[in-house]
DNA sequence: CTACAAATTGCCTGTTGTGCAATAATTCTC
DNA sequence: GAGAATTATTGCACAACAGGCAATTTGTAG
């Protein structure tokens, strides 16, 4: 079903985990500009020439560390029990509800926070969301069998990560299920606004 | 009703303009990698360090040279003839319809050819197509005078911006109106695209 | 006209990107 | 399983780049 991965690639991707979540660590806590490829390199060991194999920058491994699935399994995981049948909104809705950890909230908050103090991040941030876009787009062609024209998946999957971008990009204020929803005054919650735009998507505008 | 332009403010983004347009022509004929940001400079007879502090890259300057509005009145033709209380989803269509001019599809398609050879420019064309957004957004805001809640404009654009994206970040190959939309095999008409996504924002999924 | 604010510039230095060639590790073929 | 082919990692070297600082020019305000 999935594409199976060979030793190597195993390795590669994990030298690039290391790498981004290196650099994502580096991030947290001395901010974008408190540290270099050097440091990063350093502390995964690994040297500066191999990181510029794998990212651009350090701005690009600090969005793919927050914003990535770390192997095909996590990525699987999404799908949970859904029937083969599964009308597309559904299995899209199904998939952002599986999406929605705690572990992927707090990279989230952590992502919005880096980026509001250095804007460099915000076309690192988009591009690891598409990335994300992508993989769920590839499950769902995957998962529907030929049900549904590539253009119609592509629309929907847009759609979706379009509605959302606002929440990861900084531009609207997020509350997350621990928070009570009035605590901060514009912000709004996380799940609540999936819901929300499904609810519009479903019954239209 | 729009933000008036000081003296300054007119040259500083003239300044930007120019050097955008220098590093996109440059672009164009030499590839993203067939030249530098000296070269940019030297073109457009600006400073080095001035260049920097408009841009953070020659991608961004790029990107950014493709997809602006290059004066506030260019951003007010998209609004042309439309009554105050024009629902949204009208509003919204109306000026994207208003965006589809030869010049745009001319840029878009440049922009898409580079970034297909490097994937480098990726980020900043997602960046860029953001700003757009941003743009939109705030024409809407203003023209709709509180008829609609933030959150429900920041939803509904995004939803059309993201369902757009696959045709400037070219994971869709897109035909343009002069073009038979029969000539490449796979490629869709960028209209009627557009016209299937209100379509179905309009009346569900 | 004068004082103020902001944009442009040059200079400087640490940081970064990348081609090339060498090495080490994995995969393939027989 | 041995040797050949592929691919990831690394070091080196050098051109390109980013950003702080201070000086200068240019627009703004009173």
């Amino acid at each position: 079903m999935m594409s199976k991965q060979s030793l190597r690639e195993l390795k590669k991707e994990a030298t690039g985990h290391a790498l981004a979540d290196a650099a994502f660590e580096l991030a947290i806590d001395r901010g974008l500009d408190g540290f270099t490829v050097d440091d990063i390199v350093q502390r995964a060991v690994y040297s500066r020439r191999t990181f510029a194999n794998h990212f651009s920058c350090k701005e690009e491994a600090v969005a793919t560390a927050a914003l990535t699935f770390k192997s095909t399994k996590e990525a699987e995981d999404l799908i949970g029990d859904m029937s083969e049948n599964t009308p597309l909104l559904d299995m899209l809705y199904h998939m952002m509800k599986m999406q929605m950890t705690a572990d992927h909230f707090w990279k989230m908050r952590k992502l919005v926070s880096l980026s509001r103090r250095n804007p460099t991040l915000v076309p690192y941030i988009l591009s690891a969301l598409q990335r994300l876009k992508k993989s769920a787009q590839q499950i769902l062609t995957e998962l529907s069998h030929g049900r549904y024209s590539n253009e119609h998946i592509h629309l929907l999957v847009g759609a979706v990560y379009g509605a959302i971008q606002p929440l990861y990009d900084g531009s609207l204020d997020v509350s997350l299920p621990g928070e009570s929803a009035s605590e901060t005054s514009e912000a709004i919650s996380y799940e609540q606004y999936v819901d929300t735009i499904f609810n519009y998507l479903r019954n239209g505008f």
